[in-house]
DNA sequence: GTGATTGCAAACCTTTTGCACGCCA
DNA sequence: TGGCGTGCAAAAGGTTTGCAATCAC
């Protein structure tokens, strides 16, 4: 009981703060939406998130909470488990290999790792899972677009 | 010129071989789009998929392209990349951890890999790409799934 | 006070579904 | 011929955008 106090004392400062840092304003949704995606470890969607923030704070809207999560996504306070962007895409390729995505043009590398050198799944895993097929994901920025960023740094 | 037209002949028969086997009727469409994503590797959407195919095969809609890559994909022709669902998915844990998707009920969980064993990304990879956050992602199918396909079939 | 943030509504984009017609086996 | 596959249209599902009111600093 004391314990949960004390927690949730020390998550909401550590929200706070965290926005502060970011200068972003410190409201009440975007506390509360961060406090619940420190404890939900449920990788939830944005309406599942909606549906548990709005029990405490019902004003709340649905296109907020969107918003919320894009800002945090942006700024790195959480994570998005997704590829990149909303339609599909498809790759003929069905052979191992392996992607890199770059954040700001959504282009995907292809790249291969050396079958000598790949990760060692966890046995717990490897015995209670059916694994079908495993890519190792990089994100981050390609060549081009890191060309690009230099190149409007120095036209400032 | 010569080995192109091979080349063409080739992939043409391994595409309608492809859907024989696997009991799909062998329609132009099906064809097309095959022979399309076997020689495109840009990892392209079905509206560019659908743009190219239309070229070659002026009355195909829209939707057999998108219908045809949820056919393929289904039976394992091609992969598509990207996380599981349309619902984009959030996670407030931004440390290095791994993720295993089930393909049947969209479940992720999260898995460490020892840093030691963590795969060996390419020199040229490295150099050349801003790397922010590496991820092998596992699919296939959950303890809890592969029970209850398991308890289907005993009720067969 | 002022500028960022919110809530609401509409717009937008992509994928899915239902149905009648047409084509492959 | 029979049934799968296609094209069309509408629906569904999710995210983004514009705007006025509100709130944090």
């Amino acid at each position: 009981m004391e314990m949960q106090e004390i927690e949730n004392i020390s998550t909401d400062t550590y929200c706070v703060n965290l926005c502060k840092k970011n200068r972003l304003k410190v409201t009440p949704q975007r506390i509360i939406i961060l406090e619940h995606l420190m404890k939900d470890k449920s990788h939830p969607s944005a309406e599942s998130i909606y549906i548990v923030v709005k029990k405490k704070l019902p004003g709340i809207s649905f296109d907020t909470v969107n918003r919320t999560l894009n800002t945090f996504t942006k700024l790195g306070f959480i994570d998005m488990i997704e590829s990149i962007s909303t339609p599909r895409r498809f790759d003929g390729d069905t052979d191992n290999h392996h992607h890199f995505c770059c954040e700001i043009c959504d282009e995907i590398y292809d790249f291969k790792i050396d079958d000598l050198t790949l990760p060692e799944i966890p046995v717990k895993i490897k015995n209670e899972f059916v694994i079908k097929n495993m890519r190792v994901v990089l994100r981050g920025i390609c060549p081009k677009c890191k060309q690009d960023n230099k190149d409007a740094d120095n036209t400032r």
